[in-house]
DNA sequence: ATCCTTCATCGATTCCTGTCAATATTGATG
DNA sequence: CATCAATATTGACAGGAATCGATGAAGGAT
């Protein structure tokens, strides 16, 4: 439902030059969901934790795996990793003391869905 | 060579927990190039002026068939035009006094690649 | 030459975002 | 209960980004 770049179900007005506004091919409600799905990979450190968590047993991690190789502060991280949570990419999940962080394949689908 | 998510090139190391520093899976110059090539494309008006490209004749189109359907400034929309150019997705070329827009496919299908 | 159209650039403003230090919260353990 | 360890939240700050109005540059047309 998210792709941007395939020929999409909306109908595709003859495009005429200056003047006259032709359907728009993608809504503005629908680019601001995807653009909000983008925004939250656009992040060199989140791009680093998805990785990290991907190449990590059973595809998730905790908190205290991903502090140090990164190098930011333990704030910054937990920030980042909210980011990804509300952004649907990752499912939190708490054990004791330990927050488990693990990737949400389905939405991964959808972000590699947008450019076919 | 700028995929993320699928399991890449670099090693990868026995996830020890908390205290010893793993590789990095993704190095941070390859996750700044990757987040700058995302920057470029998670914002809406961004999305809607690709979205708008794609569906013209031949992929390509002059600033006056984009500002008005979106609504916003023509300043504005030559903003992002150039953002999108700078990061390789659109190819500009000037035919008299106007300025046409196409789509960079092969950009298109560096960032299809991202997420696999 | 003069004017008009198309597009780009500049300057200013406002809002958003990444980062950290400090603090709070939660859970385990003695 | 007191304490410690692991995360989350808060507040502050700096830099970035989206937007607009005004202006500039380049090309056509009269």
């Amino acid at each position: 439902m998210l792709t941007v770049m395939s020929t999409a179900t909306s109908s595709v007005s003859a495009p005429a030059c200056c003047g006259i506004t032709p359907e728009l091919a993608l809504s503005r409600e629908e680019a601001e969901r995807t653009a909000a799905l983008l925004k939250a990979v656009a992040d060199p450190t989140r791009l680093q934790l998805l990785a990290l968590i991907r190449d990590s047993e059973g595809a998730e991690a905790c908190v205290c795996d991903l502090t140090a190789p990164i190098g930011l502060s333990q704030p910054t991280i937990s920030h980042h990793l909210k980011v990804l949570t509300e952004a649907g990419l990752l499912r939190r999940e708490k054990r004791g003391t330990w927050a488990w962080f693990a990737l949400v394949p389905e939405r991964l689908d959808d972000l590699a869905a947008i450019f076919r």
